[in-house]
DNA sequence: CTTTCATTTCACCAGATGGTTGACAATCTT
DNA sequence: AAGATTGTCAACCATCTGGTGAAATGAAAG
């Protein structure tokens, strides 16, 4: 195995990469939709469509069910989740660097505070603390 | 503007798409680098490295500070926020829908401990109800 | 001033991508 | 059986991508 997980989310975030797509997967998350439906919001040719579907069904995005000549397609949001998990590292990081960076402005206004009228304005003021959940 | 939220997504996910660019915001998340730095571990050519640091400026999750000849790159995870509340969407969908999916097999338990030994296997058993947080 | 070092830019290449059209296969409808 | 409907596949095209090496730029060190 040569690092299954990469390549998970190398195809799922190349196949979210896409806008078509994106549309695609927010009509699925709505109701299950042929390859038609799929296709009629967008101007763009039907083996056009087709390729996306295929494109979102290697991300395991998408799974087909196929009903006589039409093919329903069904929302697959599982495989998202590896990559919510990969971002949060990334988001949980970048709290945490602002969170220093108050901590900083916050130490820095006390010993300003304490000397009065510092002469080096450090860094743009903080109008708020700006909440994070 | 043509959908300016839109077109960061596509950067973004797009940038996210290559396991080497998402190895060197590995790396950056540990330290800023310099470009060689960056490079290093990667059997590529400082110019196919210059060009992912590119690719990773263009969506915004990387800020370049020159310094005479080195230029130091910094990790700037805020644009993932963005592209973590997009997954979050269909993580939350996918909730709903295991929710739904065990609510069922519950009812449909209860239904067939009420007639005693039913005839049709409807769903693969579910051995454990699986823990969501 | 010349050299060395860090990096970008340029020209190029092979292969992927997003799109097309046209032919085909399978399935409903009449 | 004939015709219409749904979708795929194959071939093609323009453009993008990830990679290269070689030349150009800019700054630091001799």
């Amino acid at each position: 195995m040569v690092d299954k997980h990469s390549e998970r989310l190398d195809a799922l975030f190349r196949a979210l990469s896409d806008p078509t797509r994106r549309a695609m997967l927010a009509s699925l998350s709505g109701q299950p939709r042929s390859v038609g439906e799929l296709a009629a919001p967008f101007d763009i040719s039907l083996a056009g469509a087709s390729k996306h579907i295929q494109v979102l069904e290697r991300a395991g995005l998408v799974r087909r069910e196929v009903n006589g000549r039409v093919h329903t397609c069904h929302l697959e949001a599982q495989p998202m989740h590896a990559g919510a998990e990969w971002l949060r590292h990334y988001e949980r990081w970048w709290n945490r660097r602002i969170d220093a960076l108050e901590a900083l402005l916050q130490s820095e206004d006390a010993g300003d505070r304490a000397r009065r009228a510092a002469p080096t304005p450090r860094a743009p003021a903080r109008k708020k603390p700006r909440s994070r959940k």
